[in-house]
DNA sequence: TCAAAAGTGTTGGCTGTACACCCATGA
DNA sequence: TCATGGGTGTACAGCCAACACTTTTGA
């Protein structure tokens, strides 16, 4: 029996307070594997991703029976801003709304929203100064809730994971909401 | 490149509050994969485990080279009473203190520990009565942790996840206690 | 009658939630 | 000056942790 191997490098973002992917030529980032994963895989960012820190972590493993072949697909995810990655060739960022129908996107999703409450995952995503109501935003958009504004700013100042910055943003409409920061990670703190 | 691809499937179990590995001739049970995972797995599980209601859950794909061959492990874990498995031929259960050092075991414990917080997984564990003590040593071991009596007990009961049978356990020693068991499960609680 | 193990109730502090008013900005 | 969005404080309820004494049984 043939076996063919590959791995999807999903890489998700957040840009605008939507959830995006990293597409090559607007498809998922698929890479054929003829060696052991983790050398494949960070062999291929190496040489094709401008990127640095990417820790993938692996999500889900599907098989498919095809022609007599054996196709095993093992599925990666990681997070991170999307202005450190600079983006070339065929890469691009992709609403994943258009692509909720995959189901090595629907595994990933899955995944994606367990790691996303970790302090460490967030502060990926927003490495520097932030708007406490856009992060709640985001929380919101994902784990499909609402937050009282209050209380989420009190949760995380009492989890002590984030730090004013005494600088104020400069909103389109409204008044300019406070720049925070979220500390460095000493341990792993599960925020919703 | 020629690979391999095999599934581990590891089921446990606790017997004398002590976590246990279901063994075929002392070994993990290892299944070569010609065809789709979850077909190959279900095949061989009827064919060779006298058990009901088993649900598989993945928990994580090793990769090796060897020899210039690729070999690709899928392991499986889930958890079951013992009473509820005949073992036959070579199977066994064996204490996972003497399996501690194997890697597969290892993924299969950080994955176990994560799903023996759900009610739905602990009734699979205790599906009829059993004593409180006995449910708070467990958690105690796995989660090593030390738990007040009174305040364990408070939270089951709060969460409302068991329900008192009104009757008590005939204890070697000390007083006996009383007998519960945990509610048919409507939705998924995390306990601790 | 003693040792071992299990049952029970109260209190104080902390956490989460609900809620109303004020403030800074752009139009 | 108005609309928009963001900042802040208080009060109440529910949860968690700490803790001591009593009860039942077997030896």
């Amino acid at each position: 029996m043939e076996v063919n191997v590959k791995s999807i490098i999903n890489i998700f973002t957040i840009i605008d307070g939507k959830i995006n992917l990293l597409v090559n030529n607007n498809k998922l980032i698929e890479i054929e594997c003829l060696d052991e994963l983790d050398y494949v895989n960070s062999n291929y960012i190496k040489n094709n991703i401008d990127i640095k820190n990417l820790i993938l972590k692996q999500c889900f493993t599907l098989s498919k029976k095809q022609e007599d072949k054996l196709n095993l697909t093992i599925i990666y995810i990681d997070i991170v801003n999307y202005k450190n990655i600079k983006l070339n060739n065929n890469f691009s960022f992709k609403q994943i709304e258009e692509l909720k129908d995959n189901i090595f996107v629907q595994k990933s999703i899955e995944c994606l929203k367990k790691e996303l409450v970790l302090n460490s995952t967030i502060k990926k995503l927003y490495p520097d100064e932030f708007i406490l109501p856009e992060i709640q935003r985001m929380y919101e958009e994902l784990l499909n809730k609402k937050y009282d504004r209050r209380n989420f700013r009190k949760k995380l100042i009492k989890l002590d994971v984030i730090e004013d910055l005494d600088k104020i943003s400069s909103n389109k409409t409204g008044r300019p909401a406070k720049l925070y920061r979220f500390k460095d990670i000493k341990e792993d703190k599960i925020l919703f």
